[in-house]
RNA sequence: GGCCGGGUGGUAGAGUGGUUAUGCAGAGGACUGCAAAUCCUUGUACGUCGGUUCGAUUCCGAUCCCGGCCUCCA
């Protein structure tokens, strides 16, 4: 295994040196859930599911851990603007990025914390911060003081002094510095608060993810992901808030995703673009999602168009077209890791170059396609199986893929039969006209008609 | 202003100091009653200007654009 990864705080690709090979530990950033997932959330779900993956195909033992924040002021917003109570709203947010994980294929991680289940750690993680002289209280809030933190700045490459005169934000009264972060302010019903030594409150928006690493990783670990937005601030305070509070550096990669526009704008509510992923499930597949996201490398941007779902859709049926001939077993067989490609594996080592593993799948699809031998192709054919499933593709099977109906208003399989039978009859009186017209008629109802020297074979068009 | 990325063929998107990325779209052909799928052939790219080099898209410098972050954001 030669797993190199791209760290933000060095800026160059290393060599992934594990701690403890037995056992790999990986933190990433999870969604604040007070809105419905976006395509944008998506990307770091599937990102870091593929590293998950990957790690988990070499390592014995690998701890992912994705945190929900449920508490927070966008949280609390939301239920002031509708009425709604926050766990009502924590609750049915948690659910839709549940839902949104499955829909792309993405694997549970091994822990998945809740700040609400972790305020204990929060608080206790806060009072050493106070006793070691990075924090103060003032005002009931308590803040970190980021001038007594030497390093402050090294992740995003920020000094100090630059900060500073970069402020746009007037400075709050309780602050010693403009440049200090709160780690707990006061909470006044119906805010959600906790009793504390610095008073009734809630905790401020990065120490969370400090004190659940701590607690499910230990004070340094592996690997620390998320979206590129989260190296400033949030990621630099982390940073601050562990290694002050440990003495000990807070994890040794820093990864993190690039950011996804839609069709050239960044999405926003104002232009109205957000794409929701609960919308897509009805009209899209999640493997072509997850195909899309993973098609130009991760850290550079992305632009979601309709070209790209409809080359996602298509290198999808691709796929699915050079292995539909494989036996209905294979698809219920466990991925065996032994039969991964081993040329994926090794774009995949190399920072998960995602476009250099496609297009070496594509080269297994024209293997199976031009193969003679039919052993061959067999054995081409559940080599590509087993490394697009690792990768968390083809995981319908051919059947399914081809003609599941997505939605419910699709045409049934008993009615696409009756036109076949129809036109099969036509074809036998070589009446073309009449059987070329029932193939028009079911394209327009999203069904394709392939002639085969077996019969006629149909699928949806997706 | 500060800090980061990036400019590759029609398009999306990897990569490399000299040798085909790959997909999609296009053209021609094979197969087919016609299609679909597949196969064969085909396009000929690396922002601009210098430098290093036998040779640069690939290294160095300059320059022009584009995007992100510095405030909530995956």
């Amino acid at each position: 295994m030669n797993l190199q990864l791209y760290n933000t705080r060095t800026r160059i690709k290393e060599a992934f040196l594990p701690m403890d090979p037995a056992h790999i530990q990986m933190y990433v950033c999870g969604p604040t859930v007070y809105a419905p997932p976006h395509i944008g959330n998506g990307r770091p779900v599937v990102v870091f599911d593929l590293l998950f993956r990957l790690l988990q195909a070499v390592y014995p033992n690998v701890t992912y851990v994705r945190n929900i924040t449920d508490v927070d002021d966008k949280i609390n917003q939301r239920a002031l603007e509708t009425g709604r109570s926050i766990q009502d709203i924590t609750t049915e947010i948690t659910g839709y990025f549940h839902e949104t994980c499955a829909y792309l294929g993405a694997l549970s991680p091994t822990v998945e914390p809740r700040v609400t289940g972790h305020i204990p750690e929060i608080i206790q993680m806060i009072q050493t911060l106070i006793d070691k002289g990075f924090a103060y209280e003032n005002e009931g809030h308590v803040l970190y003081s980021v001038h007594k933190f030497a390093d402050y700045g090294q992740l995003s490459r920020k000094n100090q002094d630059e900060l500073l005169a970069g402020a746009r934000v007037e400075v709050a009264p309780y602050k010693e510095n403009a440049e200090d972060f709160v780690l707990w302010k006061p909470s006044t019903a119906p805010t959600p608060g906790w009793e504390s030594p610095f008073g009734y409150g809630r905790p401020g928006w990065h120490i969370e993810c400090s004190a659940m690493s701590a607690k499910h990783l230990g004070e340094t670990f592996d690997i620390h992901g998320g979206g590129i937005d989260l190296v400033f601030p949030h990621h630099e305070n982390e940073i601050a808030q562990s290694a002050a509070c440990h003495d000990a550096p807070m994890a040794n990669v820093w990864m993190h995703n690039g950011h996804l526009s839609v069709s050239g704008q960044k999405m926003s509510k104002s232009l109205g673009n957000v794409i929701v992923i609960q919308d897509l499930m009805h009209a899209l597949n999640g493997q072509v999602v997850r195909w899309g996201l993973l098609s130009s490398h991760y850290r550079q941007p992305l632009d979601w168009t309709p070209e790209l779902v409809q080359t996602s859709n298509a290198a999808l049926n691709r796929l699915y077209t050079a292995i539909e001939s494989l036996s209905d077993e294979k698809w219920t067989m466990p991925i065996d890791l032994k039969g991964v490609d081993t040329e994926v594996l090794t774009a995949l080592q190399d920072d998960l170059n995602t476009p250099a593993a496609f297009a070496r799948l594509h080269e297994l699809v024209h293997s199976i396609n031009t193969a003679i031998d039919e052993q061959i192709k067999v054995q081409l054919q559940t080599t590509l199986l087993n490394t697009a499933r690792f990768m968390g593709f083809l995981t319908d099977s051919a059947n399914e893929w081809f003609r599941g109906a997505l939605s419910s208003d699709a045409i049934s399989e008993s009615e696409i039969q009756d036109y076949l039978d129809q036109r099969h009859s036509a074809k036998l009186a070589k009446d073309f006209k009449a059987a070329d017209e029932i193939r028009d008629t079911l394209k327009s109802k999203g069904v394709i008609i392939k002639d085969t020297p077996s019969g006629q074979e149909w699928q949806r068009a997706n």
